[in-house]
This record gives structure tokens, C-alpha cells and sequence, in this order.
DNA sequence: CCAAACTATATCACGACGCGATCTATCGCA
DNA sequence: TGCGATAGATCGCGTCGTGATATAGTTTGG
């Protein structure tokens, strides 16, 4: 739709694993997996080319930063930007609102 | 993703449209654009390609309720089928959850 | 000790979808 | 009469999700 800087839902989750630290790509996969309760599985598919697709609008960025323990040298680390933050505070705000309007429209209990 | 039944944003929208009463395509359009006071504004290329394949999902049906004022024999109204309330109130829960998620991380105000 | 499962990154082709542009036609109003 | 709003519809382009496939190192259980 015409939502300035709004983002797919595979994009928010990918950023909102990146929101806390810096992650690399399988370990992004396991954090949505575990944050959602095993409801959400993105394939690598999806996940790599919605990478480099964060990367050319320049919302993530490869991280230099690695654990000093249990590292692995395949690994590539990403990170938010500035810009990468602020995109994915903008789209939970608009999924909030969203959200808000769903339980006024008595789409969820305690609405 | 692989989140089974999931929906698109602009899928979602139109339900949400759908949720308290019945509509045609172009009111569809104005209640999104007042519903999030002009921010999201869809184009009908999106709204009618969306409307046909919610049409093939069994989430919509054509109505055949009219207002009794203020008709208009051009338009087409639409309705929500009980696949579609369900599909609509599990979305919604798909968004609640992954709102509060974002606040967990700090990506919304009183997090 | 070896196979299977897991970790990790990457690419490809296909289909689904968003979206602006464009078209046709009617309606309400000045 | 003429113009902007209402109303529906289609087209093509570009973006995106997705499963399959490939490659390869690591861990673990039997």
C-alpha cells in the first residue's frame, strides 16, 4: 500500500531480531522461531534474500562485533542502523494502531 | 512465512473493512484511508486484484444486502463468510502477539 | 567410528502480490 | 453543461515469499 517506509512482515521480524543484538542469519531464524512458539518458520529462501534486500535500503548493516565465545567462523553477523531502528519503531507503531483498530472492530477479546 | 492462514497487510485491511458491516470496493477504500486518518491510502489496482482473491479464498462473499437509502446500482458489496471472521480475529491475535513482541524489545513506548 | 542430524550460507525459478497508470462510465452539483 | 467525485476494472512491472537444491563444516548418538 501507499505506507511510507512500511515493511513486510518477514522484514519487521528479521529486524526485530536484530533489535536487542547483533545476529547472524541461521540465528535469526531460530529467534523468530523461538519467539513466536515455533509458529512462525521462515525458510533460508526468504531469509537471505530478504537480507540483502535490508541491506540495500541500508536498515541493517554486517556487524564486525562476534561473540568472544562459542563463535563460528561461517558466520556473518547484521546489525540494525539508525535508519534500521527507527523503521522498525515506525512499523510497530503502525502495527499498534492496527492492532487498536482490530479490537475496536471486536476482531479480539476485551475489545 | 510459513505461518499457516496468515494474510497480507492489505488483505487484512479489507477485512477489517468488512468486519462490522457489508461494503462495496469503493467504500472499502475510504473507511481504510479514514480508519488510519489518511496514512494508508490504497490504489485500486491493489484493492480489486485483492478483492478476486479473497473471492477464490472463500473469505468474502458478494452481499446481497443493499441500503435502503443512498444506493447506488453501480456498486458491489461484499461480506465477510465465517471463514473469513475467523481468518480475520486470527490474524488480528497474529498481530497482537507480534506487537507486544515489539514492546518487549523496546520498540514501542512503555515497553 | 561412522552416519545422521544440525549448523550455516547461498542461489534459483515460480508464483503471489502491490501498485501506479489508464480506461470507462455514472453521479451530484454548481 | 461541465467538472470533480464516485465506482469498477485491467494491465504490466517490480518486489517479495517460498520450496528446492547445493555445499560444507560440526556435533552427536548408536
Amino acid at each position: 500500500m501507499a505506507t511510507e517506509g512500511s515493511l513486510t512482515t518477514s522484514m519487521f521480524h528479521i529486524l526485530m531480531s536484530l533489535a536487542d543484538r547483533p545476529r547472524h542469519g541461521y540465528g535469526i531464524l531460530r529467534e523468530i522461531e523461538g519467539r513466536t512458539d515455533g509458529e512462525v518458520r521462515m525458510g533460508t529462501g526468504t531469509l537471505y534474500s530478504a537480507i540483502r534486500r535490508l541491506l540495500n535500503k541500508g536498515v541493517i548493516r554486517e556487524s564486525s562485533s562476534r561473540p568472544d565465545t562459542d563463535d563460528d567462523e561461517r558466520r556473518v553477523y547484521y546489525e540494525l542502523t539508525d535508519e534500521g531502528l527507527a523503521a522498525a519503531r515506525g512499523e510497530a507503531r503502525r502495527l499498534g494502531l492496527l492492532v487498536a483498530q482490530a479490537r475496536s472492530k471486536q476482531l479480539l477479546p476485551r475489545g
